[in-house]
DNA sequence: AAGCGAACCTGGCTGC
DNA sequence: TGCAGCCAGGTTCGCT
């Protein structure tokens, strides 16, 4: 998502910015619309799932989609670059919540039915301490994550991978389906104590070494290909992401285990209340 | 302290 | 056709 709205946002001035309720999961700030109008966006960045527009007046525009958030762009009236799939959008109106008018004609409109999402403007030196962001977790694709730092999380954890995985105040922006591709890939059961892939001494095992490469992996792959997209969630471009083709296990109940060497089912099991998706016969 | 379930909100799908 | 019930990408809160 970030990389679709770089092209349109970074560098360019905010010439208007339009929130058609009060709130999202959080109200809006204060006076959010005057205070985005007329600024510049110096960079379009991210961290964890957090997309965060960095302004000349040294605010930060901090966004998160929620789950079922989503940015339209459109130039001049037309969606821009639609993807193969652009004429797949069936963008709900009802639920446009905040459009920006950028500096170079592009209109970028906010849309998220379930509103999880939200947006806020914290100023630049507060983003360490902030409530919201004060305690995200290490990027899985940067050089943070290695085995041992992966090791120094699930040390003597009881608490199964998948939860272990999902816990953002760790590792930041895995979700519920890279979590499942992950721990199918390194041929892990989701139930397994996340303690369990660390040795006593707190050194990694090789189960340990795959998991790290196979998050990673999977998370490349995805972005690769385009990013999750699952329904009607689109991309930046308007476009629907390529990967839930590429899905092995997510979504999958039922299906014969995707592993050519395995007879297995992929099951459906529920935990802390998400669905996880794995084949009990190859992932230990 | 850790871990779990409920809650937030809306819409799509399934089955009766 | 109508409707109840269940499910959904994320995160936080409060109760064991």
């Amino acid at each position: 998502m970030r990389r679709g709205l770089q092209p349109v946002m970074e560098g360019r001035r905010i010439l208007s910015a339009t929130a058609n309720r009060a709130d999202l999961r959080f109200p809006f700030p204060e006076r959010f619309a005057v205070r985005l109008a007329g600024r510049t966006i110096i960079s379009m960045g991210r961290r964890a799932k957090y997309l965060m527009a960095d302004l000349d007046d040294g605010e930060v525009l901090v966004m998160h989609l929620g789950m079922t958030g989503r940015f339209l762009i459109e130039q001049s009236g037309a969606i821009q670059a639609p993807g193969e799939f652009a004429q797949t959008i069936h963008r709900l109106p009802l639920h446009d919540h905040v459009v920006f008018e950028m500096e170079g004609g592009a209109r970028i409109t906010y849309n998220d039915v379930r509103r999880f999402g939200f947006m806020d403007l914290i100023p630049r030196t507060a983003i360490a301490t902030h409530p919201l962001t004060k305690d995200i977790g290490i990027e899985p694709l940067g050089n943070e994550l290695t085995p041992e730092r992966l090791a120094a999380f699930f040390s003597g954890k009881a608490a199964p991978l998948k939860a272990a995985l999902l816990d953002q105040r760790q590792i930041a922006g895995l979700g519920n389906i890279y979590v499942c591709e992950a721990l199918f890939r390194a041929g892990l059961s989701p139930r397994r104590a996340a303690g369990s892939i660390i040795r006593k001494d707190g050194a990694p095992t090789a189960r340990a070494r795959k998991l790290t490469d196979e998050i990673r992996l999977v998370l490349q792959e995805a972005i690769e290909a385009g990013g999750s997209t699952l329904r009607d969630f689109a991309h930046a471009d308007g476009s629907l992401g390529y990967f839930q083709h590429r899905f092995k296990v997510y979504d999958r109940e039922g299906d014969p285990c995707p592993n050519p060497s395995c007879a297995g089912v992929v099951e459906r099991i529920v935990q802390s209340g998400r669905s996880t998706f794995f084949c009990a016969t190859c992932q230990r």
